[in-house]
DNA sequence: GTGAAAGCGCTAACAT
DNA sequence: ATGTTAGCGCTTTCAC
């Protein structure tokens, strides 16, 4: 059985009370000698608060509740860590609950775990949940959510999709490239026109027309990168570069250029986004915009901690990726096999 | 504020004891309408029971605590998410601590966060504690832990690694390759040293024997495949297929294969192991072995439930990966750019 | 500067 | 079949 309070106070020789205030409330006038005796006490006899009796008695548990669509997926493992991390800082935790999709027969289930035991709930790539359910399903909680279908609204952490496109079309007219294609994700989701609006605005400002032959619509996956990169090689006039909206449809239109036989990036330069696991290994690595998804966490951990104090809505977020310069886009030196640290330990 | 039982009694008109029992316990008898009163007017109040104060009461708080190096890396976020999945099965939530490296200054950390709120801890890859410092961050919790480095012992999940490169030598075999190199990672690692015996065994069980040359050292990087697949390659009688330690290093040795002119797996067959994401996107599509992380996650999970049960002692479980057969060991199709659902969701 | 007492919401032992 | 009571470990008035 692990020591409590009353037992550190016995010890002492002094009530729970004085016990308490020494050990956690500095401001507490106490006789410094009986300060001293209780803290060694406590440490001596492994003391360590019971956080539900605390959270029982107090106003809150120091707990947020993350609930997300799916904690293994490559980006909201990242953002979990954010969140995370940042929360510790604070001396919070967090529990987390996975809502496979069907989100709304997953509200009970929500519920019961989360049950009155979290002070705010943070929603992680809950695409499907409207505003309104989500207030339903936080059960009065406050709580905050990081978008990734709907545009970024109130309480809502965002990415801004457009800076990214603007990164990585900028970059390519660095470059000198002048035939930019764009290979688009579902229209449906903001951050494909957000993207797309990037895009033709970067070129715009510069005074470059974007023809409609080079923007194409993929749907994500790598195969739908090929295709549309198969159709822009048909044209009369081949582009030059290739941004795509994520670095799946990148890596597939780079399979499609090679495949017909020209060299990416030395014939065309691709660009993609997100910044997978992948885009580091794959040959020609691949430059791609970060999607900058532990500092999405991060931010979310902050906004929720804001909306515990002031319990006030706050305005949407966009956070900022960057571009990360690889292989792919050219001006840069030969093909290097490189690896991020952090995808290291690849043994177990 | 959230309704309490109390206040779902006194509408009922019965006692707290009553409503509780009408709600959590179906085998106490209570009068059938009573008990629809209470459960109907749970409902339209909204009710959800304060685990806090449940956690309290009762002799435990169903939460279990998640220790891991880095929840964001791509084997732990697999091993949270089947942990957490196979523990709501049964009720339970966890809360997740981080512990970059440095584990023994973290641990007044994780003590201060996990404070008694949870009834068992799960460490995964804490690779760097001794069993003595296991017990000791538990704080007298029982605790289970995902072996990495060392042999898996009492109370600890493991990977079959002797099993799984058997099954990778194995297919080389069937398919025909009689030279097979290795390339192992880091000695110091146990996996390593199971994976380099399971390799042997699958030789010397068909007869054949592995020439010391054909046995290369790693560094788990990527660099280091390519390097020792260039010594390889300098051999004056060229291996046929090669087997690496993990998916990192395969990779390397197949940029290092092509490298030389020749071709992946016409002239030499690869298999890696792990099973990362990259494995299905590189080109030749990597055959691995598959790092059955989610499994162990829920393994895990199943064992610390059974250690809250028994008290006692669990010996260690090895958990097997399977064989995934993709383009870089040959024997199967041409070359498909193929995804796994899982892969998905590339956008945001 | 310190202690006594109350109570957070719940459940289980003990009544009836 | 239902109610009363006590108490989990802590913090926070309130009293001295």
């Amino acid at each position: 059985m692990p020591t409590t309070l009353e037992e550190i106070a016995r010890a002492a020789g002094v009530s729970a009370s004085t016990a308490s205030r020494a050990l956690h409330n500095s401001e507490y006038p106490i006789r410094d000698l009986t300060r001293q005796r209780i803290m060694q006490l406590a440490k001596d006899m492994g003391y360590s608060p019971n956080l539900t009796a605390r959270g029982l008695r107090g106003k809150n548990t120091n707990v947020i509740g993350i609930v997300a669509e799916n904690v293994s997926d490559p980006f909201s493992s990242k953002i979990v860590r954010g969140i995370i991390d940042q929360l510790k800082s604070t001396g919070f935790t967090s529990i987390i609950v996975n809502t496979d999709y069907d989100p709304l027969a997953e509200k009970e289930a929500v519920i019961n775990l989360i049950g009155n035991r979290t002070d705010g709930i943070i929603f992680v790539n809950a695409s499907v949940y409207s505003d309104q359910d989500l207030r339903n399903i936080a059960n009065n909680q406050p709580y905050v959510s990081i978008a990734r279908i709907q545009p970024p609204g109130e309480n809502t952490i965002g990415l801004d999709d457009y800076y990214g496109a603007q990164l990585a079309v900028n970059h390519l007219l660095k470059l000198g490239r002048r035939r930019i294609a764009y290979i688009s994700g579902p229209e449906f989701w903001w951050s494909s026109r957000e993207r797309l609006a990037g895009y033709l605005d970067a070129l715009k400002l510069r005074n470059y027309s974007a023809s409609s032959d080079y923007i194409k619509q993929g749907d994500w996956e790598a195969n739908s990168g090929r295709i549309a990169a198969q159709e822009l090689l048909a044209l009369p006039e081949l582009p030059d570069a290739i941004f795509a909206a994520n670095d799946l449809m990148a890596l597939g239109a780079i399979y499609a250029i090679q495949d017909a036989g020209l060299d990416v990036p030395r014939d065309i330069a691709v660009v993609g986004h997100d910044d997978r696991e992948f885009a580091q290994v794959v040959r020609p690595a691949l430059s791609t915009v970060r999607l900058p998804c532990y500092e999405l966490g991060q931010a979310a951990a902050q906004m929720i901690l804001m909306r515990l104090r002031t319990d006030e809505p706050v305005p949407a977020l966009l956070v900022r990726g960057e571009l990360i310069i690889r292989d792919s886009c050219g001006g840069v030196g030969l093909y290097q096999l490189q690896v991020d640290p952090k995808l290291r330990s690849g043994g177990m």
